[in-house]
DNA sequence: TTTACTGCAAATCTTTTGCATCAAC
DNA sequence: GTTGATGCAAAAGATTTGCAGTAAA
């Protein structure tokens, strides 16, 4: 069972105290294909270790912001979400209806990004785009 | 001063009441040439009418989302931004450093909208997309 | 006059913060 | 033993809702 291993390593190097909350809530963000809410961080955290609260998530969130371990995305919906920094952007198309979210490969942005470039000199920062829109299912 | 006649008239026509209050948030929806958020509506509001108050602007949106008149979207930053619905396409970039917006057209965006069907079956919707990034100047 | 609409206050929901306690080092 | 991390409760910001009073038709 891996706790996050690298996440932990780089807080340990760093100073940062490896308490059994922060090791649970790096193993949710980790083990996550998608990128994942603090919410749904906390209910896999909870689950475990009941009387956990959701602050300390977003305070251990925090850290790993500042320290670019992780990346936190606004995908809308009001919420923000979060997946490891060296886990890659990518982008996402996000259908309206059922919230369904379909990772985006980025040769299919280059050439509007070049575009851009090319038309308005515009340098896009495309890492986190999110597009909306009807997935397949949705429209029936 | 046009007081959004086109969206009032619907109302009326729908048999809805054209009170102060909403004929000022038409006012405020119509003006404005961006997407402008329920919070912005309500200082337009307050400043002519002082003892308005927000929920009325959140309970006509809600009215005119549900009539097609205005589009909500949400462009992420834990607010949602509004429209009147037939004032078609805004495309945008806007650059992170200045704010500027520069508005983009449509045939730029078009490959991108076809790739997304082809490779994902993937209706896009991209009428109120908003990229972000840098504009030439800003690079220096 | 009728009842749709409004203002007010309070409730949600996500995220943040103050503070006293606790535990990783 | 230090001091950083946690739990708890309360705050903050956007949006929603219950309710009783008000005004558009």
């Amino acid at each position: 069972m891996e706790y996050g291993r690298d996440i932990a390593s780089a807080l340990s190097k760093q100073g940062y105290r490896l308490t059994p909350q922060r090791l649970m809530i790096l193993e949710a963000i980790e083990n996550s294909d998608d990128h994942i809410s603090a919410e749904e961080m906390y209910s896999q955290v909870v689950a475990k270790f009941p009387n956990v609260n959701i602050s300390t998530v977003y305070r251990t969130l925090e850290l790993l912001k500042q320290l670019d371990l992780v990346t936190e995305t606004d995908l809308g919906g009001g919420r923000f979400r979060y997946h490891p920094a060296n886990k890659g952007h990518h982008h996402h198309l996000i259908c309206r209806r059922c919230g369904a979210t379909i990772d985006l490969d980025e040769t299919l942005l280059a050439p509007l990004e070049k575009a851009l470039l090319r038309e308005h000199d515009f340098v896009a920062e495309l890492r986190h785009l999110a597009i909306i829109g009807l997935c397949s299912r949705c429209r029936q």
